[in-house]
DNA sequence: GTGAACAACATAGTTAACCTAGTTGGCATA
DNA sequence: TATGCCAACTAGGTTAACTATGTTGTTCAC
């Protein structure tokens, strides 16, 4: 699959990943193949692989699970990497909406793991 | 130099030359220290040393150039706007990646739940 | 039926080794 | 002096092996 061009193995790979969850191929929140399958499909080796999954993970277009396995990320059509330099504020507001709706949340999650446990 | 946070060693290298090349400690254009002497100064192996630099040129802040050795790229300082104060854009990063993964961890304690209560 | 124990599989991180290729400086020879 | 060769150093790419840790499914004893 790796074709013999300039670009090195684990960079053709990203791409081809990156393209696959551009394109719709991959869709949000579907799981990727394992890094062995991965790595038969591509005919590279486990660590190629694993650099490429790194990169587009670092990019944020996937979320790894150990354990579990390699996702895609859905709430990719957001803003909050593409924009060089976007501004705190609003950032900062985002950070704080996402923080309460953690906390309210895990303050559900506590609630009903103590009826849980007081039975 | 490594610390035993939770972090992987080069995760926190790589923080460690950004923050030195957007504290101007690491002067654009300015040659790093080779990836041998870098090992030794942080007092890691070679491959975290290469996979810190790796993501530092993935992200456009560090050039590489075969023979000679990794510099930092100069016309960095780009459009937008004056990055207003680079401690809080670090900042604001880290809570970021901090809310991701509570965000993350709770969408599975909360799955795990719902799906005990569908039983 | 429940829960503990275990095996199999997954990602993640780290290390070491090898190869390729570009750069530089020194040195011997023409 | 000028040319060519060579050793040393550089980044970059690839591979294999190991450890750690989390998930899942099965099996077995209670």
């Amino acid at each position: 699959m790796v074709k013999k061009t300039g670009q090195p193995a684990y960079l053709q790979i990203a791409d081809d990943l990156r393209k696959q969850v551009h394109g719709g191929s991959l869709a949000p929140g579907s799981l990727l193949p394992s890094t062995a399958q991965l790595a038969e499909q591509y005919d590279a080796s486990l660590s190629v692989v694993k650099m490429a999954v790194g990169i587009l993970r670092n990019e944020g277009l996937l979320i790894g699970q150990q354990g579990k396995g390699v996702f895609v990320q859905d709430q990719e059509p957001s803003e909050s990497e593409q924009l060089p330099a976007m501004d705190l504020v609003s950032e900062v507001m985002e950070l704080r909406t996402a923080v309460q709706d953690l906390s309210e949340r895990l303050a559900r999650v506590e609630s009903t793991l103590s009826e849980r446990s007081d039975r």
